[in-house]
DNA sequence: TGTACATCAGTGAACGCGCGTTCACTGATGTAC
DNA sequence: TGTACATCAGTGAACGCGCGTTCACTGATGTAC
């Protein structure tokens, strides 16, 4: 059958969405490309229409997972009270909410050994979706250069997704409260108290 | 053929010692019991043997790991001068060498996310291995209790682990040098300097 | 001292399954004439 | 206006491989008698 003029980049980004969703929640080893395509309602044979592998989803899909949470972290940002941005920024992220739902939260937290280990050509990607997502927060963090506030939005967001982490992996729920909370005293004080 | 009294158990610790460098290095689902097995030249076939299942040595070589990296920095803080024992700890953890070599190190930074996915009994497990890694360091952080230290500890442990996580995903060299570069004079600034 | 048997770490073939990728095919619609 | 053909997103069988786990077997040494 043919199909409308949009259809195929409608389907291209349905798969992004769901994959990008999968690898977050199961690790890139644990999604299987027939099991995604088949909540999409397809099946596994089309999936090549769209994406030459497996490893170009993954990329693509940890830049729609930045691109996509910098939008909802940005639109919860905008109703904080003015100057309390960055607390807002902290404590969305060091939330209970986000910790408990790795599958719709930030991919680096999910994901960044994982890419760590992944070839130079899907690192690249990975960098520049990084510096995109820095250079839309950098306005809220304190530096007197551009250069200097991003600098401090990697060093927080670094330390905020290991305290995530970390926190997921924990079995105790004393600990992972612990974990959270103990990690957004240091980083409020560290970047929003007035210097 | 019958083997030497203790023959049995420096397999075993040889096992968990090989597997322990390939699961940091490689992620859980890259690595094989087969090729593990023939480093040690040894046959798959031995394995179950000496473990349940891939799954029981995954959450040994993970406390097998702590332990070691202890032992190991403990060793190394021990040459600091006095005082300066923790901008130590955080120069070695937050060092270009602990990130260029993931298989000989931090567990937590290499890990993390994967043991997130796990059952809750091998969490449990991990758990523990991370509390009685704490409890040797914490004499080191700041804090009047020992739980209060436990839990600079912890933050302090948490947010380095994200930022040698992310310094080993990105592909530029200088992005990586200013994460590392960066978290350390936070986190010295944080943890080190005299209220 | 010698003999029969038990032990058990290690061997390697085999099982069973999952899964990334390929490929010949489908069939509705668009296009050329 | 009609007809033949091209297009191409999607289908589903098949390929090929990797790998966790099982199992019958090996054979050197220890033990019972």
């Amino acid at each position: 059958m043919r199909y409308p003029e949009e259809h195929k980049e409608q389907t291209r980004d349905r798969i992004v969405r769901a994959a990008s969703r999968r690898f977050r929640g199961r690790g890139e080893s644990n999604v299987a490309i027939a099991d995604l395509m088949q909540e999409l309602k397809l099946t596994h044979g089309g999936f090549y229409r769209h994406f030459d592998s497996k490893q170009e989803l993954f990329a693509e899909s940890i830049e729609k997972a930045l691109e996509e949470g910098a939008e909802k972290l940005l639109s919860v940002v905008k109703k904080a009270r003015p100057g309390m941005e960055l607390e807002c920024i902290i404590g969305v992220y060091l939330s209970p909410e986000h910790c408990a739902r790795a599958a719709e939260g930030c991919p680096i937290a999910a994901l960044a050994s994982e890419i760590a280990r992944h070839p130079r050509a899907v690192r690249v990607r990975f960098d520049k979706a990084v510096r995109d997502f820095a250079k839309r927060f950098a306005k809220f963090l304190p530096g007197s250069t551009e250069g200097e506030r991003q600098r401090n939005f990697a060093v927080l967001f670094s330390g905020m997704s290991g305290a995530l982490s970390l926190a997921r992996a924990v079995a105790d729920e004393g600990m992972r409260r612990m974990i959270l909370e103990g990690a957004r005293d240091l980083y409020v004080q560290s970047f929003c108290s007035p210097r």
